[in-house]
DNA sequence: GGTGAAATCTACCTAGG
DNA sequence: CCTAGGTAGATTTCACC
């Protein structure tokens, strides 16, 4: 149901999403017909989503990237969803995870500069009713970028 | 040099990087043609860095998705190196960190099941010499999935 | 795996501010 | 001079063989 040329055309795909059906049978060793009868089927399957243009931080003034971990006040439904409907609408948080251990919520945040961190924490996260920690870390450096899942 | 339909256009990429200029035209009540010009234009700027597919884990069975934090036993310039090397050729962590504060490195990783975390652990991370100390936090539901960066 | 019609892209042209 | 819209040729996709 997933071959090793399958493997390949995605890994491809998350490497360069705009290759034609003719590079991806090239590299395939395949038609452009067959590579594009396979990238449509796991398009249908969902294993492909979607995708995606990777944009440069940089270029669009956001020069400050961070993880900021939150605690929660009190661990019930009402709070989770009032704190996740917070988090959805503010835009410099690209990503929101839940984990175990002590932490309640895990955010990834872009913002122009430091003061604009500040600001998040200060003016959105903390007023916030449930929350009653929260913890940033800037990221320094970041040796393996956003490379797509393992195929 | 950035304007608003540059903004609204590199939004939509983000969220639909296989629209075609007649789409993105139509969303931003230009022709085309003008649409397809401002795309050609911020790729070669380097704003738009390329495009990649979004996949779906569950169907490639990547089950457990964890946070790994990672210690170092020295500071210097060959244990960070050497640390990076080895993080860039596991294909499992697919994002990694330095962060201001305690932990050197913050990884993020899929794998196919727990076992295969440990796996990660006990017989890739520890072993390194550089490595000291290493604690993973599994990531129990995902609130916010990775949305594009704020434009 | 191949083919042709349809869709799309791209380079060039013209018009208006 | 710069930006917008239009057009034709080249490229790519897609449904069918």
């Amino acid at each position: 149901m997933l071959d090793s040329t399958d493997r390949r055309l995605i890994a491809e795909l998350q490497r360069r999403a705009d290759a034609t059906a003719q590079d991806l049978g090239d590299l395939l060793h395949l038609s452009a017909s067959q590579a594009a009868r396979r990238r449509a089927r796991l398009e249908s399957e969902g294993l492909i989503k979607g995708y995606t243009a990777r944009l440069d931080p940089a270029k669009l003034g956001l020069s400050v990237q961070a993880f900021v971990q939150v605690q929660m006040a009190a661990h019930n439904a009402d709070n989770a969803a009032s704190f996740v409907r917070l988090v959805t609408t503010l835009p410099e948080v690209v990503g929101c995870w839940t984990l175990t251990g002590e932490a309640d919520y895990l955010l990834r945040v872009w913002v122009t500069d430091l003061p604009a961190l500040n600001a998040l924490i200060h003016h959105r996260l903390l007023p916030h009713p449930a929350v009653s920690r929260v913890q940033s870390q800037i990221v320094m450096d970041q040796p393996k970028a956003d490379s797509g899942l393992p195929v």
